[in-house]
DNA sequence: TAACTATACGGAGGCCCCCTCCGCTTCGCA
DNA sequence: TGCGAAGCGGAGGGGGCCTCCGTATAGTTA
């Protein structure tokens, strides 16, 4: 892939992934998102030559954020912090890319290479964040990282309806944090 | 009204209601429909001034059209096969108007006058239907109509999922009844 | 460094859709 | 039968989707 081709494919995701965002999954313009990253709608196709694929490229990228993201605080943060950190993240995750999401599920169905990938990368960031801080005793051991990622995803979804309360979101991940370490000795 | 415009405007509402079984609620296109029903482009936005005012004048049509097939079961046809003769074609109602009605939910709230005076038709037809034929005896006397309602719900969605059983709803919708014959006279 | 070619770019153009606006037609009343 | 209000229809402007092809350039080779 020549280096212009990358550049180009990596600004219209990104345009890609605020369109989504500020007009939804469907409706968002395909000749918009080509205008705000700088090419013609030309470009535009050849990469993705359909939406579906564009909106797949983009939740693909995300979801590798987010598992990046993950290494970073477990390289950077200490363990109790880390969790939190992200658990925020995933928040902000879900609720801002709930159409792209839905739309994504509308099309493909559950056994996916992309979507089995996606919750395998998720699952795995859960995991790894969750276990390092039960090792150092800041969470209680019996917690699942499976149960923690349905919980914070029911969090993003109460928050988005709300809208109005702007720290709702850190509440309730304080109180699911609360609930993690308690008994965490034991 | 003058009678060509009441003309147009049921014109308009059943080429509305084929276009959004076929394509879709949001994918059937507005000229369309009004070539469709032989009328102008002009006079579809005069009968209804938005995609969503079409919407839900079809939706509230169809709900109508359910309400006077209770009201024709229950004059014509003996207690027990009104009710199945219903149910059916609320299974069909379900299965065809799915988009339609999640168009409508995602716009309107559970509050709306049109929500909720349609869920009252329903309620109240699937009532009269259940009650008579308790009162003859062919079902049992537990049984209640909202129940009854969400159960042929669920079927219906069922139903579509699938897709390639043809007689399948039809066996539910008789699984449901020997329920409701069971201990019919106790 | 210059020439070359596979690779990639961009946007005009065809098609369809949305919605508005306004001149023309028709209904139904007196 | 005549007339005014009610209703009709479709042209036209704006925009989105997608294709196609002439043009530009990155990277390679001599």
């Amino acid at each position: 892939m020549r280096a212009d081709a990358r550049r180009n494919y990596q600004a219209l995701l990104s345009a890609a992934s605020a369109a989504f965002i500020e007009q939804g999954a469907d409706d968002a313009s395909l000749e918009e998102i080509a205008r705000r990253a700088g090419v013609g709608i030309g470009t535009l196709y050849r990469h993705f030559p359909t939406r579906q694929a564009l909106l797949e490229a983009v939740y693909r990228d995300q979801v590798e954020v987010m598992s990046a993201r993950a290494e970073e605080l477990l390289a950077t943060a200490p363990p109790g912090e880390a969790l939190v950190a992200w658990l925020r993240a995933l928040v902000e995750f879900g609720s801002t890319k709930r159409s792209l999401t839905s739309g994504i599920l509308a099309t493909l169905d559950k056994d996916s290479e992309l979507v089995s990938s996606c919750s395998a990368m998720m699952r795995q960031s859960a995991t790894a964040l969750l276990g390092r801080a039960q090792e150092a005793g800041e969470v209680r051991s019996d917690a699942n990282a499976l149960d923690l990622i349905r919980l914070v995803h029911a969090v993003s979804m109460t928050v988005q309806r709300g809208g109005a309360d702007a720290g709702q979101a850190d509440r309730m991940i304080g109180l699911i944090m609360d609930g993690l370490r308690y008994q965490a000795a034991g």
